[in-house]
DNA sequence: TTTTATGCTTGATAAATATCAAGTGTATTT
DNA sequence: AAATACACTTGATATTTATCAAGCATAAAA
């Protein structure tokens, strides 16, 4: 179970760690399983864990008030998932995060990973590696939502995440891309791609 | 010049540095003027600095086929522009970068911030908390994106930014909520908020 | 196997927003 | 001072997209 996760670490940290290392990382993360359906986050909750996704698939969302759901994130394997916000000031979040298929987490929680980054400096690289890439895609998707169409918004994901049409419902695909679920479907209709 | 510089790295790194700190700082930073309407990027650049805003205001923004402007970021006093994947990969950029007002800036290329973060680790801890924050700023951009309505999109902007309303064009503002100016005129009129 | 839920599609209509075009006031340039 | 550009507004209309409602196929549950 911890070996792609090993794997993982010493890609995006851009070293290999020796076995003593892993023990540290190992030991600051626990292992969690969570069914389909089931919360990891709930609105007004404080997000007490960075979780890896091992297995399985999840969404970050919010709910307005009209109870329409928006979905901000989704993630799958070798993905993770919190609210960066509520994870690293401890407020309450706004969002809901849950699973979308039985899933399997690595969970660490903030003291731990800044006691981790401390002793083992490649977990500082990994980290800032990921907000790096994570900041890049978030401005990428700005520029998306505020200047393409619906249909280039489709477009547009299908290039980037194709996996996300085999794994998730349509319907949540255009909660993630702001636009309704006929809209989808209609776009898809006349796409070529499909 | 130098002098609000110095109190935000302070501020944002959490430390007071050293007068020797600041030397190496001031070393790694060159200043630079630039007129409004100018541009520090253009589509094909590759963005050779990270540039923070001593003075006046910059915008960042694509292009589209059909000629269209859209508006990705604002920058007054005390941000930093760059299109940071170009910036850090060296790839060419799909970003403009202009100057909304005549402009002073320090700039520092990513050879010199590097090795600036490895002799101050001041430095170090100031570009981590402005990716957090620029990271968390991004994700509530895209909820907002997503999931608010054209009306919405303005109070929200309203009440997070209110001096780019007294600042900028509402066009341009427009440009940046990613609706039409005619729209965002008609918002204003029937909104409390002005 | 029947029932129930889920996921998706389709049509009709409504609402939101964009586009086109003209006009006004104000600042800037000549 | 006249001319030009700029920023914004307003009206008319077109387009896009959402909403409402129904239907169909498939999967899951009883």
């Amino acid at each position: 179970m911890y070996l792609p996760f090993r794997k993982y670490i010493d890609e995006y940290s851009g070293d290999t760690m020796t076995d003593d290392e892993f023990a540290l990382v190992k030991a600051a993360f626990t292992p969690k399983k969570i069914r389909k359906k089931q919360y990891l986050l709930q609105e007004g909750d404080v997000c007490k864990h960075l979780s890896f996704i091992i297995k399985g698939a999840m969404r970050q969302y919010t709910v307005d008030e009209k109870g329409n759901e928006h979905i901000v994130r989704f993630g799958i394997e070798n993905w993770w998932m919190a609210d960066r916000e509520s994870f690293e000031f401890s407020t309450p979040t706004i969002y809901y995060i849950d699973a979308l298929e039985d899933t399997e987490l690595l969970q660490v929680s903030l003291a731990n990973l800044t006691e981790l980054k401390q002793t083992f400096p490649g977990m500082n690289k990994l980290t800032l590696a990921l907000d790096k890439r994570g900041h890049i895609a978030a401005q990428k998707r700005i520029t998306a939502a505020i200047s393409l169409t619906a249909e280039e918004k489709y477009q547009n994901l299908f290039k980037i995440h194709p996996i996300f049409f085999q794994r998730f419902p349509q319907a949540m695909i255009a909660s993630y891309l702001g636009i309704s679920p006929e809209t989808l479907s209609r776009i898809r209709k006349n796409s070529i791609l499909k």
